[in-house]
DNA sequence: GAGACGTGGAT
DNA sequence: TATCCAAGTCT
């Protein structure tokens, strides 16, 4: 210790050496969660199923711990493996998906898991690059299975790990360009034997301790191999790009009912925004203009009454909507969508966005029955 | 390389 | 209310 804190200035000042006292932390501080092997187990040898590891970082992209608890558990139950899931019906997996965002990632779930079955016998690549030729799998998510399902010596870089190393270095370099950096420090800190828990350690890290706001250095099993800490300024990195700002759009969106309770529904176009998820009828979203949103776009000629507005955000703008209401009185061809029935709207591959657009017009129709 | 691509929780 | 942002990928 005093040897490290004397011998440095701060462009070397951690050493490379951190992973033991970061494993024994890990060791004892791990989170159990439910896709993952516990280290006493790894270190025997025992390794998680590549499926599940698979399935919970996709869905971990972009997307907190807690949201995917529920859905990891939903689609093991519903596809235990992944011939299950290249069996599956894509309709099924939206539907399976919706809420949970970055719908894409579900589309490419789905070609992943047919390319696993058909092409690999059901057993997925252990190598990064064989994994990074799947759809849906990127430089983080093939390193995180090969090294984690397979105890392959990938660096695993994510945002978690990110924002220790440029801390642990005190790094001036903004992301992204500080990504290849980030990415040879992790090889080179990583240990040969246990990578798998070392990129879990490090995330673990990230997330429990090196948090963005407020890290807790006193809990820091190498804070004393900190740059960032030394100088006390560890909140201040990542240092990051300024971002935009994100414009508004407007529409109106139109929720037909029929006396029986159904509501008209339709697809949206395989890809881009939402893609492959359901919706109802509505105008474009156009930018936002003085004046009203655009009422000729409704589905059928009735008497369309105004039924509230809602906000969404998306990533990259937000949304206003408009929200018109009207009875369908009689039967009659629902041109290109269908006629959803009460039972079955809540179970639709409905984005946030579209429920909350219903619940607008009918408050509890997206809500599942208590009772299953 | 920059923009598209969701959502809900925390501060 | 406003802002940030969470285990990124694709084009």
């Amino acid at each position: 210790m005093a040897r490290r804190e004397a011998s440095v200035t701060d462009a070397q000042a951690s050493s490379t050496d951190f992973s033991s006292p970061l494993l024994a932390w890990y060791d004892r501080h791990h989170r159990s969660l439910p896709w993952r092997t516990p280290p006493d187990e790894t270190k025997l040898g025992v390794l998680p199923d590549p499926y599940r590891v698979w399935l919970s970082e996709v869905m971990l992209q972009q997307t907190t711990v807690g949201a995917v608890k529920r859905y990891f558990e939903a689609f093991t139950d519903a596809w235990p493996t992944v011939e299950a899931l290249a069996a599956s019906h894509s309709d099924e997996v939206m539907k399976a998906w919706a809420g949970l965002g970055y719908y894409s990632r579900a589309r490419n779930l789905k070609k992943c898991a047919e390319t696993v079955a058909s092409e690999y016998s059901g057993r997925f690549p252990d190598t990064e690059a064989g994994l990074k030729a799947l759809p849906g799998i990127g430089d983080y998510t093939a390193a995180a299975i090969a090294a984690i399902a397979f105890n392959r010596p990938a660096a695993v870089v994510d945002g978690n790990i990110e924002r220790v190393i440029t801390r642990l270095y005190a790094m001036e370099t903004p992301l992204p360009q500080a990504k290849p950096e980030i990415r040879a420090l992790v090889a080179k800190a990583m240990p040969q034997h246990r990578p798998g828990d070392f990129a879990q350690a490090m995330m673990d890290l990230g997330a429990t301790i090196c948090t963005p706001r407020k890290p807790a250095c006193v809990l820091c099993p190498i804070t004393e191999d900190c740059a960032a800490r030394r100088k006390g300024i560890a909140e201040r990195f990542p240092l990051k790009a300024p971002k935009k700002e994100k414009p508004t759009r407007i529409g109106a969106a139109f929720v037909a009912m029929r006396s029986d309770g159904s509501v008209l529904l339709r697809k949206r176009p395989a890809s881009g925004l939402l893609g492959g998820m359901a919706e109802v009828p509505g105008s474009h979203w156009t930018a936002r203009q003085d004046g009203v949103s655009d009422v000729t776009a409704a589905p059928f000629p009735a008497a369309w009454r105004p039924s509230g507005s809602i906000h969404h955000v998306f990533t990259h703008f937000a949304l206003e909507l408009f929200v018109f209401k009207a009875e369908f009185p009689r039967t009659a061809s629902p041109g290109d969508g269908w006629w959803s029935s009460p039972d079955a709207l809540p179970g639709e591959a409905l984005p946030t966005v579209m429920k909350k657009v219903i619940e607008a017009a009918i408050p509890g129709a997206t809500k599942k029955s208590r009772k299953g």
